[in-house]
DNA sequence: GCGACGATGGGCT
DNA sequence: GCCCATCGTCGCA
């Protein structure tokens, strides 16, 4: 991906913090306690985290700019809405696994379930920023950008096979480690997108978290 | 550059 | 049969 570097150093300043800290960060698999807490927490503190796939042998990692909390049966956008059901299980699972599921015919989308065991709520991970293998997941999208929930999944080749993975582990081949920290600064709160026959107050709950100037990305 | 809309298939009633 | 936590394309500017 050409500008890569440029990006990196938009990034950071974005984000105000070094570009050395983009390009090499201590990184560390986030533990099962990281995720069992409040789904705002995780979705807030999710963002600068980096997801990591190996896909054929190869590692992907992309660095998580936007997310959006789904918080119990309550949540009318939330799955969990109708209850427990096959599809809905993982959500009630432990935390820190995979919720995969495929929607609009088309997509798949990935989440991380949070809270504790029994609680249906996770944390759907809508955009990455490459750092690693940014060449394939472009390639892998015919060169078309990877930003968007159904597009990181196929740039980075999530399906319905990691649905329920354990995400504080590396065996399955997909998890997420800590990244830079990002400050509140840099990050924008809003109502989750796409909601479309959503009733209030659901609709309007301020529960999507982004990385500030994120059009900078889609411009290189 | 942007708004409208069709594709497409699993989940649920 | 209807609903979708979306995406790509088309038409128009």
């Amino acid at each position: 991906m050409q500008g890569c570097k440029a990006a990196r150093i938009a990034y950071s300043r974005s984000l105000k913090i070094s570009v050395r800290s983009v390009i090499s960060v201590a990184n560390f698999l986030l533990p099962r306690k990281f995720y069992n807490r409040p789904t705002l927490i995780v979705a807030r503190e999710l963002i600068g985290a980096q997801l990591v796939r190996i896909l054929d042998g190869v590692k992907l990692v992309g660095i998580i700019t936007e997310t959006e909390g789904y918080i119990g049966e309550e949540d009318q956008a939330c799955h969990a809405k109708a209850g427990r059901t096959p599809r809905t299980l993982p959500m009630y699972g432990p935390p820190g696994h995979a919720y995969v599921y495929f929607t609009y015919g088309h997509h798949w989308m990935l989440n991380a379930v949070t809270e504790k065991e029994g609680f249906p709520a996770a944390v759907l991970i809508r955009a990455v920023w490459p750092v690693e293998g940014a060449e394939i997941m472009s390639k892998r999208r015919d060169g078309r950008d990877t930003f968007g929930p159904g597009k990181l999944t196929q740039a980075m080749g999530i399906g319905r096979a990691e649905n329920q993975v354990d995400l504080t582990e590396s065996a399955s081949g997909l998890w997420i480690e800590a990244g830079a920290p990002v400050p509140d600064s840099a990050v924008t709160i809003s109502p989750r997108v796409g909601l479309y026959t959503v009733p209030e107050p659901w609709k309007s709950k301020p529960w999507r978290f982004l990385v500030k100037r994120y059009s900078i990305f889609e411009k290189r």
